[in-house]
DNA sequence: CAGGTACAGATTGTTGACAATTCTATCTTT
DNA sequence: AAAGATAGAATTGTCAACAATCTGTACCTG
């Protein structure tokens, strides 16, 4: 009811296209800011540039490639400003999705959620500082929350677009060495105030937390104050 | 520099096509549920079928429309509990720019909030036309706070996709009749708080305002609980 | 030597034809 | 008469060729 991204078998050509582009954009493996070819694409895949134009197009709908008439299409690049922009709309989706969360899960989904922190408690001993931010779909905390919203449009915004866009940045700002320590009892809390049903206080609190994430980028922005645009390859 | 929707000289057949009949749905001149067949639209404005096409993946690629493959792309048609959906992520999203308005407004757009508001509250005590100047003056005087929020990734999720698509339903759930001075009210408060630079309390009235308004609506529907979903013509 | 200009190559935009699939209406069968 | 099967029509999916536009380079001019 709540899936995402469903068909496996891909229908038709176009539509095989946009999933495989989609996923090289959000995984990085096309890095922002790239310049891609029609030719080249429809050479790769083995297909008319007629449904590959089509595929972009779908991405140029989901912003995630930028178009410029006669020109060409790029991966969209954020700028420092955009993905802070990002997080303010973070905190406000995520906090309202905590907090339906909060009122909708069912308690094995809850179950689930103590799971996952244990595992990753475990983890956070061994390997402290990157590995606990590069876990992935059901084993990643947020993922698990947000579908617990029972909210479809509320998820489709989130894991659709905001969540891979965000994902892809995170590990160029993030590392501050007790920040991730600091995040583990920021979940620890988060999760026992929805297992208490207590959804205002549950928003409250991933509010809290994805601010305190912006604010720990936007400091060690400061810090550094390098360059942020790529300028962007070609493929 | 917070411009959204600029180029007016169609660049290419794709990108006008595009536009024209994103207008035409949020506007609501192809109703939700509408199959649109392609012939019918090449032909109408006079375009081949390839840039057509790419106009409607772009169009899909926002949800504007669904494709089943093979059998045709409709107009998006929200049931019920969709439109609840949406009405939680307004009042996260809203609230949250309402939030940053009153952080990132000038005093001069301040004062231009204030001249809308009390525009409406002249043509209010007339009571002609009261449904067309409150859901117009409504949107208007969301419309400047969203923009007054600063947030680039904000306004254009909220203007962009949601606001058409809640309001294209609006007027199936017409409000009570009193409604109308309630929210003007809650206005006038939001615009105080705002002038405040109180940030959270601004942000929390505008929460209660569009829960109100969602509620509202819930309570509508009980109430008739008549069918929602429209089986949907064809063009 | 700087700056603009014309040309060539490459890339994107558009079109019409053809192939594949689905929908519809008629016909057959029980 | 109702249900299913079948053939035709209509619609969508794909392709390759052609036209329009941009980019970079070499050349000319002051």
């Amino acid at each position: 009811m709540t899936q995402l991204e469903t068909e496996l078998p891909t229908l038709t050509l176009s539509d095989g296209a946009f999933q495989r582009i989609q996923t090289a954009i959000v995984k990085g493996e096309i890095p922002p800011g790239t310049r891609i070819s029609e030719q080249y694409l429809s050479d790769t895949f083995g297909i008319s540039r007629g449904p590959l134009r089509e595929a972009i197009r779908r991405l140029e709908g989901r912003r995630l490639v930028v178009r410029i008439p006669h020109a060409g299409v790029r991966v969209v690049s954020l700028s420092y400003e955009e993905l802070l922009e990002l997080y303010h709309v973070r905190e406000a989706l995520e906090g309202m999705a905590c907090r339906l969360a909060a009122q909708n899960m069912t308690e094995s989904e809850i179950a689930t959620l103590r799971d996952v922190l244990a595992t990753h408690e475990k983890h956070s001993g061994l390997q402290a500082n990157q590995s606990y931010y590069q876990q992935e779909g059901d084993l990643d905390i947020h993922y698990v929350i947000i579908r617990g919203s029972k909210n479809r449009a509320l998820s489709d915004m989130l894991l659709g677009d905001l969540y891979h866009l965000v994902r892809m940045y995170r590990y160029r700002y993030s590392t501050t060495p007790n920040r991730p320590q600091q995040a583990l009892a920021e979940h620890h809390r988060i999760i026992e105030a929805i297992a208490d049903r207590d959804g205002e206080l549950a928003e409250m609190l991933m509010r809290r937390h994805i601010s305190a994430s912006r604010r720990n980028i936007e400091r060690r922005m400061h810090e550094q104050s390098g360059a942020v645009t790529s300028p962007g390859e070609s493929i």
